[in-house]
Formats: structure tokens, sequence, C-alpha cells
DNA sequence: AACCAGTTGCGAACGATTTGCAAGTACGTC
DNA sequence: GACGTACTTGCAAATCGTTCGCAACTGGTT
């Protein structure tokens, strides 16, 4: 965990030592996703990119964004019936919450859940390389 | 539970009071899919008709399928980076694990899960209308 | 300053799925 | 059993998020 500022630094850095050639682009978007804790999508991030950048085209942002997700510092998901949204992977492993009104997402994590999780997968003769774990959610006692 | 024919049937039945109108397509298609245990796609639904009524439109599996899921008695599923996948929907609930080097796909359910799941959600308070949990697995000890 | 492989912006291509429309058909009514 | 009409179909075209080809550009190394 670190804020925004660091983050982005961290995450250059990282970069760096990859050998992926730093460009004003990436250098923009790295810093524009690794400040978001709201998971935008390529589009929005694009909306974003502009306004510090107005001539960066959206395949840019699409090449750039898978490009920071095979050097592991971004990562992307894929909700229900939804284009694909991203985030900074520098924190802990979590799980997502779709709060179906206002399509918020809540971050979770359960040890628990994992553990039985693995215990299923090598009952039935597997082993989990990845998962996803999605909750489609409502407001308890939702006040309009 | 039930076998494929009788499971044809019973879904014939829903659907015919649903007061939806049942074309050959649909009931070919219904008998398809009731009849499959091994999550097709709509392409490959479509592979399977061909054989049976030549002129059958892809549009028309499309439309059916959502025409069926509408009704309750089919089930869609989009896995990771994969097209709509479908399975009749007369069984419990469960939830996948694909196997990721041969595309195949396990059903299994957790009660434990889906308690902690729910715990999950209150404690953010919010209840859970929908969910999605998918493990992408690897066989272990796997020879060649 | 020069080099050049990696990157960009643009527009076109892609692939799964949906849609508009004219022709066809299920099924309640006579 | 034929009729009428709203619902369905097949076809082709549209959609939409995302990827790709390509010529122009640019990091970062020499």
């Amino acid at each position: 965990m670190s804020n925004p500022a660091e983050r982005a630094e961290k995450l250059t850095d990282a970069l760096r030592e990859s050998g992926i050639r730093l460009t004003r682009q990436r250098r923009l978007l790295l810093d524009i996703v690794s400040r978001s804790d709201d998971h935008p999508d390529a589009v929005e991030l694009h909306r974003r990119a502009t306004d510090q950048m107005p001539g960066i085209s959206l395949s840019t942002v699409y090449r750039t964004l898978s490009a920071l997700e095979e050097h592991g510092v971004v990562q992307r998901h894929q909700f229900q019936n939804d284009t694909a949204r991203f985030e900074p992977a520098d924190g802990a492993h979590h799980d997502h919450m779709i709060d179906l009104d206002s399509g918020e997402v809540v971050e979770f994590h359960s040890d628990q859940i994992e553990r039985l999780q693995s215990e299923l997968a090598a009952e039935a003769g597997y082993e989990i390389v990845a998962h996803r774990m999605e909750l489609y959610v409502r407001k308890i006692d939702k006040e309009g």
C-alpha cells in the first residue's frame, strides 16, 4: 500500500527495470491509472489523459494498458456486460462487489474463501492458476 | 436432476406455460441445449442445429438463446476471453472450474463459500443479487 | 548529432453479438 | 380447416469494444 505519488513512482521504476520504453504517453497513463481508485475503463482513461495530452489516441491507451498489464503493474477486469476496467496492481489480491445500481466497485478479500477454493480444486485434481469472483449486489435498505 | 429427454420435456412445458411461441427452431435448440453437458457457445449450437435443420440462421440461435435465458431455462456464462457459453438451467446453482489446457469445464458448488459471500456482502451493507465465481485451473501431476 | 527499433496516431479491420426489414409461420378465432 | 395478425425467421448490415497495419515519429543508446 502507498499513496498515489509513491505508487506511480514505484511503478515507473519497475517499468524502467523491465526495459520498456518510457514515452510521454506511457508516463501519463501510468500516472493516471495509479492515481485512480475507481476502476475506470479505457475510454474513461482516454478522457482523463486527453486533459493533459490532447492528441493522445485511444489505440495508444489500449496498447499501453495491455503493455502495463503484461508488465504486471495494471490489472484488467472484465465484469459482466461491461467494458474492461483497469486498476493499479500494486496492492494485495482482492475480489470485487459491483453495485448494480450505481456501478460502484467495492474491493474485498477473504482468506477463508480462497482456502476453500483451493481445497475444492484439489479435490477435483486441479491446482488454481487464477480465479475470478464477483458479487453483483444492491444496497440493503436503500433510500432512493 | 433428470435425463436429457425428461429435461427437454420439462423445459418445453415451462415455456408453453410462459406464453412463448414454440417454433421449430426453438424446439430444436431447446432440445439441443438441454441434452448438452459441455457448455457450448452459440456457434457450436448453431453447428449442431444445422445437422437437423440446415437453413437455421445464427441470428436465430442467438435470439433463441436470449429468449430461453429470459425465460429461465438456459443460463449464459461469459468466461474470461471467450465467447458466451450456454447450459440448461434446470439443475441446482453451481460455479465453474475451467481447465486452461483442455478448455473443459467442471461444475462445483460450496454452501460454505456462498455463506461467506453473503456475510461479506452484508458487512459492506449489500445483499447479493447474483455472483460469479470461476477457477481457472490446471491438472495436478499432469502427464503430457 | 545520428541511428533505429520501438511507439504513436490514424483509419480500417475484427469478431461476437444485435438489429432492421421483408417474407414466413404459430396459433387463437371463425 | 382456412384466416388473420402478431410474433419469428433469415439475411445482410450495423454495432461496439478492441486490435491491427502502416507511415511518421521518438526514446535512449552510440
